[in-house]
DNA sequence: CTGTTAGCGCATTCAG
DNA sequence: CTGAATGCGCTAACAG
């Protein structure tokens, strides 16, 4: 059946009226487009002018469902606030861009339906990567791997999906050693390990430390890892609460909350307490005494993700172990070192 | 034509096998999946159990081509360090998601092919909003919207294509005028004014502050808007290079970078060189003194941008004037206030 | 080098 | 309330 192909203009123009305008087939105007095959000099000009006159948008849907893949990716986040989520952001578009896929984005914070969102991703994306910690319940993850290819950022090794994270335990070894090398003897670890898994391989890497110095650990402030959960603490801190010459935050804005509010409070930072945080964020470098910290790659960690993902889809590179990337110490004043 | 329909599970499960399987047809299956006609309770439970069974996920590139929507909203950001980018990314995408829109992002920084990778965009949305400021130029903007409806956020107004914005010039104009109402009386513009049609705002509001008060607006210091520039500028102020007691930064960033340099070599702040900026990032409100800021209601200009889009695709509500969104006078201490 | 043709998987009339 | 048939716009053989 002859199509109806009226010279539509903008929007509406399809690969038939292109081909109509410039007196070929839709087939060549698709070889140009895609620019794989040969095609003679001459026509080429006269589709692309046509593709220009018309200005005609190709339809992805209609390529996706014809090459039966979406080209995308899909990312799931739980929310943006903070350098840590955008740089991983950063990081996975960047590379699933250089991998010709595009990035669709789901935050799922304060989400209603928040399976129904993530199937309706499904849906539009040839695999999708999570951040383990918060964004999604472990087993919904898992009934959608079996669904699509998924790989778990910083989250629960071993799910029998794949997974990406940043090296921790180890790193809190160090930076808690450098602490009591320091000399100090009551460090608290401010943050509740069950916040996910990164917060809880700190909290292990804290207790090797304190064995590995013949010390006890003492028990984890279990509290949440926002900003007014700092001051809150902070405050009982200052009531007497507690007892601690440096506190080991499970991030940096935990460790900078606490440390401003003792400080308005009249306490030396880092005198009576020392204050070491995790992740550099911006704001670690302009406070006084610079935070002692911890960097992570965490667009490494991204772009990594996105290259696993693309793997994944096209079937190369069985399923590894999970990929961890190393983390460095970042030294400022702190923690008690005079830089 | 007899459809190979082999019980394919999982992966490769079709609206197809799931009617197979349910012993119905593709348009019961269709039905019961939309919910939008009625499906007798017996065979919908049918359709469903064969779903789940078969673990079938809709192709949504199919679904796309015969509804002719993608369902999708494109974003167009220059990168996302700092806070800024982010809240507006969560205020769009969180919108999109309650209008059912799935949103793709594209982030142009360090881009090859910049106008390939927006074209590619263009291929799978309904419609793309973008940030004026540095995305992309403006000459592809229009020509994208010939083809695709189009909203700028905090771009150049008036190009033809809708736009929204933050208020910039009253909120300038009175940030100004309470630093000269501090009795400074030689205060300078820090960024380059042709940054972007924001900063450039800002400036304006600077210079109108300035004939309010019968005084003549020095030349605007022309760097960019990263704690880099801020720091050589700040080295330049401190060898005599510039003359001021008040300093108004075309963003914290540059804010912070300048007062910490400055505080660093020994100057008072406020007391010898107020430091004033724009966006009340984090940092913000951490440093000593706090810095005096305005805060943008950045969340709800993005929300803004994802209900303008949903509108010009629905063919709704005809294009409107910019919107401009109110801004708000953050008050520390930076700016000489005592808190 | 170019045209013809057959699907890709789904939504949607139109009958029944 | 349900099924059969058609087309969405594009890619990819397959011929010429």
């Amino acid at each position: 059946m002859a199509r109806k192909t009226a010279g539509a203009t903008g929007p509406g123009a399809t690969i038939y009226s292109v081909a109509d305008r410039a007196g070929v087939s839709i087939a060549t105007v698709s070889r140009v487009l895609q620019g794989g095959t040969v095609v003679a000099e001459r026509t080429r000009e006269k589709v692309l002018a046509a593709v220009e006159e018309l200005g005609y948008v190709p339809l992805g849907a209609a390529r996706s469902l014809a090459v039966r893949h979406h080209e995308a990716h899909g990312l799931v986040l739980p929310e943006l606030s903070g350098p840590y989520y955008s740089e991983l952001l950063m990081g996975f578009e960047a590379r699933a861009a250089e991998l010709g896929q595009s990035v669709v984005l789901v935050l799922t914070n304060g989400r209603r339906d928040l399976v129904g969102d993530v199937r309706r991703l499904a849906t539009r994306v040839d695999a999708i990567a999570v951040l383990g910690s918060a964004a999604i319940p472990g087993e919904v993850v898992r009934t959608l791997a079996e669904k699509k290819p998924v790989v778990v950022i910083a989250g629960q090794p071993g799910d029998g999906v794949e997974a990406v994270a940043a090296e921790n335990v180890d790193s809190a070894r160090e930076l808690v050693g450098h602490v009591l090398g320091h000399g100090r003897r009551r460090v608290l670890f401010v943050g509740d390990p069950a916040s996910g898994p990164d917060i809880n391989n700190r909290h292990a890497g804290y207790r090797q430390a304190h064995h590995d110095h013949g010390l006890a650990p003492a028990e984890p402030v279990r509290i949440s890892l926002r900003e007014d959960d700092g001051f809150a603490f902070a405050r009982r801190l200052l009531a007497g609460e507690y007892h601690a010459d440096a506190l080991v935050c499970a991030n940096d804005e935990l460790a900078l909350s606490i440390m401003t509010a003792l400080q308005d409070a009249g306490r030396d930072v880092p005198g009576d307490t020392a204050v070491v945080g995790w992740d550099d964020v911006m704001t670690a470098r302009y406070v006084r005494p610079g935070l002692t910290t911890v960097r992570q790659p965490v667009q490494e960690l991204g772009a990594l993700a996105a290259d696993r993902l693309h793997d994944l889809v096209g079937g190369d590179r069985p399923p590894t172990d999970t990929r961890v990337l190393p983390t460095r110490l970042v030294l400022r004043a702190s923690c008690g070192c005079t830089p």
